[in-house]
DNA sequence: CCCATATCGTTCGTGTACGCACGATGGCCA
DNA sequence: TGGCCATCGTGCGTACACGAACGATATGGG
């Protein structure tokens, strides 16, 4: 057994705060955020069927499945990523042969991204264990509550 | 002006899908919460009050500020980072001088971290901004709504 | 008392995340 | 038409995030 959380004389400060409510890391928005992002990813990493898939790389892949081609800054904006973390997604996409490029016939500063046979073939089986990995998220959560969530994550994203 | 997201042959696929609610990867849980994580992130660089501090080692100056003393380890677990990402975070505290560390004279195995007197002095400079970062944040909510985000967060961490 | 087991901090490798600066290209308007 | 400005992709630097492996230390049960 660990001692719990703290010795004696390590008790947080401020044990006496005047009626002005005292700041809590523990409550900001920021905070939970990070928090409940960590504990998703790593939900996502176990249940989504393969290892070696990152959150990232499936949201490009499973938007690459709806347009079939775009370019990468334009995949960047649907899936919310700045186009320098963009370029390494792809980069390592690109390396596993799941997504393939050409350059755009109608602009020379453009690439076109699409999935290729194998990466088509990986989305479509990861997208059957996709529901189960938001289920298994939102699991303390009642049905009602998992509405509302993702409602208000909608509007402060 | 760009073009509006797409060209015409470029619009998703499955435009006629049967009874079964399609899955959308803008609804997810776990993009949800990267997007909202990601603007929070953006929001407390600006909104702080110093440019060079990031919400990871704000929060750990944070609980280093209430427990005066914390070996890295349970600094670790009080603000839910990894032990090998801790090891980073308080590399660069302490080569900033906010932080400082002395061997814990009853076990040989940690490491006692504390604030400085810069470090008391810059966190307790920074405290004063925590709040309207956190209301920034949630600038889109009502005021129930955030209390109820900040439930159904608390919940899903 | 000794050894199996656990904890602590470090290091390495991989992967987001983004600001900034760069060169190439494209679009618009004077 | 020529020049200004925006856009596209790349490269660099910094910072989280975490699994895995490691050596040193601590602890509890036989």
């Amino acid at each position: 057994m660990r001692s719990n959380v703290a010795k004696k004389q390590q008790e947080p400060k401020s044990a006496s705060s005047p009626a002005s409510r005292q700041y809590r890391i523990e409550e900001q928005v920021g905070y939970l955020l990070r928090r409940a992002h960590q504990r998703a990813s790593a939900i996502f990493q176990v249940s989504i069927g393969d290892p070696n898939i990152t959150p990232t790389q499936y949201s490009s892949m499973v938007k690459l499945n709806e347009y079939t081609e775009l370019s990468q800054n334009l995949l960047g904006r649907l899936v919310g990523m700045d186009k320098a973390t963009m370029q390494g997604v792809v980069r390592r996409l690109k390396e596993r042969g799941l997504v393939d490029s050409r350059p755009d016939p109608g602009d020379a500063r453009r690439t076109l991204l699409s999935l290729t046979t194998e990466g088509q073939r990986l989305v479509n089986k990861l997208l059957i264990n996709g529901p189960a990995v938001s289920r298994e998220t939102m699991k303390p959560l009642t049905a009602q509550e998992q509405r509302q969530l993702l409602e208000l994550l909608s509007k402060i994203v």
